[in-house]
DNA sequence: CTGAAAGCGCTAACAA
DNA sequence: TTGTTAGCGCTTTCAG
């Protein structure tokens, strides 16, 4: 650790430890002139204040911490990239966990910060939570926490989300014009929120335009590669398969491009795909994908805004927030 | 902050702290009675123990930080997973900055590391990093530092890297056995170490294959997509444009198939292109891209374990372990 | 304008 | 087996 300490600053500038403090801090009860004396010998001694004794004297961490299901996504890199520049820009340090969508580790995660680590949370839940007491009891402790994208409905507090209901409608019903006659919608989560959102505007596309959702209008995907895979090919081995998929997640589209690939599919003449996804690729895949993309970078930025405010302000306190940044279609050749 | 301290428990069981203390970490000179009474209280009222009060007083944070230049790359992402997943393991927390290939930025992060905050560090230095003052700074300082993928020779210490100059000399080799006359090497910087061997292998390859290098034979990319856009186009505008690109890392890729495809010139039939990658997405692209992927996740991984070591066992000072994980060339449609 | 002193919550030597 | 004590480095009253 450091070797510096604001007592050796003292000591060799015959101060108090005390007027060090106060000149670290600029305060207008210390002389300019002592100052000045400070700060050179800061400069030359390269002092750097220890964090942890100041957290521990000031109960303030400076610290929070970004709680994730994954990060090999484009959406929760683009997000991280969003908060990690708010957070550089107030001066605050950012703590990345990364749940695996597992929810026992998620709630082991929450627990810890019941110790003061952090002074704030940014979540976006795993697939396997449906309920959201370990974070009410952070919440409880007086340490706010703000949802961006999956968000756990239950809980009280800000939510940063994107149009989910819309893009699912959205998504349906541009398969829909497209001529689209039997559309799936490739689930994967029957509890996450986001799953379900898109899933009800999905399901209200088909019933205004006056379609009946068949049996197997919506399959449940899991975290198993292989597992999708099958149930993919499964579906899609079937003479009468859909000739519209929704893939509701980025990660199942290259596993329907794969399936269609093996059964000698061809995209869009056989089926067409849509996906919410932030791949930067999706231009240059083969053929190209129509997305629904969300605003990941703003949400992320969106949501660290929202709990540094509630962490700078006092007595301000996270409530019924609700900011909602719309995705958008972007219509490429997988449609056409 | 938390609000169960250690000296509320002792003051509720009639023990001192001390004791407490003790039979939190089950220490041998502690009762078993005693032990189940402290437990019973601590599960009963939450107790957490303050971080930040240990770590001020073992000077030890159990946190260790990861610096890297951006996240919405495969690679880095791909990276955090294997660390994230060592340092959960291993009780540890992860700090996460970035530096956007800003090397000012790279150095005050550096700087407050000073402060004793983390017990170690994981980088992938910045494109413009050229020299390694700030990094022996803190090494000076008895802070373990371990390099991933992007090192800094100069600087004494563990570093996990890639191949780079046999994947260099493999993917241009691999452009000449499938007959491209004009290979372009497409770098980031000419002063990044992977860029520069990954330089060196193209360039061995083509002097064993007594290709000569032509004026064009490296194109340096910078970090704006608008200035790469423009110089590929030019290259590739040109009538005896190179048949053979390779692109040095992933964010190329797409660029210069937006260029080939605003040209109206086919992959592979006008030019091969091959490229430095960890995108999932490689294998549905248009066409399939031809890859050299890096072992991301392993990297991560064993870059954590080699910092672990080192902040695990006293007295163990990381000098030159240099652990090299082979990447591996995937061919596919983009140079058929 | 500067100094003295108490204490944030925890650990670890030493005493009992 | 348990208790006492002295800090870790810093902030912040309160006095001078």
């Amino acid at each position: 650790m450091a070797n510096t300490t604001i007592k050796k600053l003292a000591h060799e500038l015959n101060l108090s430890v005390g007027t060090v403090s106060k000149a670290l801090k600029d305060s207008h009860e210390i002389s300019i002139e002592t100052k000045r004396k400070v700060h050179e010998l800061v400069n030359k001694l390269n002092y750097v204040p220890n964090p942890y004794a100041s957290s521990l004297r000031k109960r303030k961490s400076k610290t929070i911490a970004v709680v994730l299901p994954e990060v090999a996504d484009s959406f929760f890199s683009l997000a991280i990239n969003g908060i990690e520049a708010v957070a550089q820009d107030k001066g605050y340090h950012v703590l990345i966990y990364l749940t695996h969508e597992n929810f026992s580790k998620e709630q082991s995660i929450l627990k810890d910060f019941k110790s003061g680590r952090v002074d704030g949370i940014l979540i976006s839940v795993s697939r396997e939570t449906t309920q959201g007491n370990h974070i009410c009891d952070v919440q409880t402790l007086g340490i706010p926490v703000v949802f961006f994208d999956r968000v756990c409905d239950e809980v009280e507090t800000a939510k940063v989300t994107t149009n989910d209901f819309e893009s699912g409608y959205v998504a349906a019903k541009h398969l829909i014009v497209r001529g689209c006659k039997q559309i799936t919608y490739l689930s994967i989560s029957n509890t996450l929120s986001i799953a379900n959102k898109r899933m009800e505007g999905y399901c209200k596309a088909l019933t205004d335009h006056r379609m009946e959702t068949k049996e197997n209008g919506v399959v449940f995907c899991t975290n198993n590669e292989a597992y999708n895979y099958n149930a993919i090919k499964n579906l899609m081995s079937n003479k009468d398969h859909p000739d519209g998929l929704i893939a509701s997640v980025e990660k199942l589209t290259i596993t329907v491009y794969h399936v269609c690939n093996d059964l000698n599919l061809q995209i869009p003449q056989d089926v067409k795909v849509i996906s919410f996804s932030n791949l930067s690729s999706a231009l240059i895949l083969n053929p190209s994908l129509t997305t629904i993309t969300q605003p990941a970078f703003e949400m992320g930025e969106a949501a660290a805004s929202l709990l540094f405010n509630a962490l700078e302000k006092r007595n301000f306190i996270l409530k019924g927030e609700n900011i909602i940044l719309p995705s958008v279609l972007n219509i490429r050749n997988s449609t056409k």
